[in-house]
DNA sequence: CTATATTTTTAGACAAGGGTAAAAATATTT
DNA sequence: AAATATTTTTACCCTTGTCTAAAAATATAG
């Protein structure tokens, strides 16, 4: 039905979209992708035939809630595939994302029905990520980056912005991932600086650590 | 390295050199692949140009030591996604061919390491055939079709040459699966039709039907 | 040993997906 | 409001893998 490249592009929009809260410009998707503006327009053009987005010249693209729903069961098969690869295959989070990349345009959807059995239906991926339900619908979780937490403010650790390789092993190093309780010691105006708290453990982290950590608070 | 219909191409141009013992034909692969001869042509020199297989005008294919290893690799993934699916998914054999299809193509060395630690490295597929190993080397066993043997002769069900639905429902309303008892009580010779008994069931069964059974006799 | 049939290759076209360069539209400065 | 900068689109080309039609090579029959 829907092709590698197309559902590449739907994902890609769809998660703009949630980023931006509204239309997603032609380069915004170019640069997403890693593809030129002008490869992008036709795309673009092409899916806006097939009704699962609506595009007008110079304007941007809004998903169709049939794109919407395309675009979700992909991101749904990608975070089922990484809860396999780390909870069956023992792979580390920083591992699976590549492999996810190929393994969410898999096309059965009793492959996925029974996948998602096996798993027991979480309704997470490793990297604190929501799985989109089979109809498209995501539970979002109350969260923020952990940079937006005052100083004695106490959080645990749901997600991460990033999730480089590099990003996810120095979290790793820290002791830190999905269900880790932080608490903010101390917060540096200046610079955006922070002492935190981890089991034992009291250390400094960079602003731009703190800004790629989302922990929910209570 | 190499693309999803290169590879197709590969394993296709394998089983083919199995089944033929020699050189494989561009019409054998056209039929095989379910495309033109022409289509053949130009991809079988593109094949040969990366020395995967050796190719001479008018004079048919043979893969080469790499394009047999390429070959086996692929296989090697095809059965093992198939061991996964019936027996971590509960799929039913004659639903796995079609997803396994694609999982083949999944690249990633560690993912197949890893998968094949998790299923206890099988030997075997749910259809009885062969896992190439790591190295791209089959462990090929002594089996015969049922149609070659004669009355009185007993055999354990190997594996089958034909894997569609239809004949592996057939089989399954028949109680025979991998690792079954096979008698042969009594032949005709007019028509290759046979009498046999599976477990207590005493049955009539067509030539087409032996000719696409594989057993082991001891 | 020709004549015919079959197989295989070549030549040219097409669709998908992507890239470059230039034109057109929109945004931002002055 | 013009001038300039940025974004987006168009026009055209490229690669992969496919197809059709015709030409060439090989195999088969008389
Ligand atoms: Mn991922
Ligand atoms: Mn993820
Ligand atoms: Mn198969
Ligand atoms: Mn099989």
């Amino acid at each position: 039905m829907f092709s590698l490249a197309e559902e590449n592009y739907l994902k890609a929009i769809y998660h703009l979209e949630h980023e931006n809260q509204g239309e997603v410009s032609t380069n915004a998707i170019a640069e997403r992708m890693d593809t030129k503006p002008s490869s992008v327009t036709d795309m673009v053009q092409k899916l806006a035939e097939k009704e699962v987005l609506s595009y007008k010249k110079y304007k941007g693209t809004l998903l169709t809630p049939t794109g919407r729903k395309i675009a979700a069961n992909v991101i749904r098969k990608h975070r089922l595939w990484e809860v396999f690869l780390v909870e069956k295959l023992n792979f580390h989070w920083d591992e699976v994302h590549e492999i996810a990349e190929q393994l969410e345009h898999i096309q059965s959807d009793e492959l996925i029905v029974r996948l998602d059995k096996f798993l027991g239906s979480p309704d997470f991926d490793p990297h604190g990520d929501p799985i989109p339900d089979k109809h498209g619908n995501v539970k979002r979780t109350e969260k923020k980056l952990l940079s937006e937490c005052e100083k004695n403010q106490r959080g645990v650790c749901v997600g991460v912005k990033e999730s480089s390789g590099e990003f996810l092993q120095y979290l790793d190093k820290r002791k830190i991932s999905i269900g880790t309780k932080i608490k903010v010691l101390g917060k540096e105006f200046f610079d955006g600086s922070m002492i935190i708290q981890v089991g034992s453990d009291q250390f400094f982290i960079s602003q731009k650590i703190a800004e790629n950590l989302y922990v929910q608070t209570n």
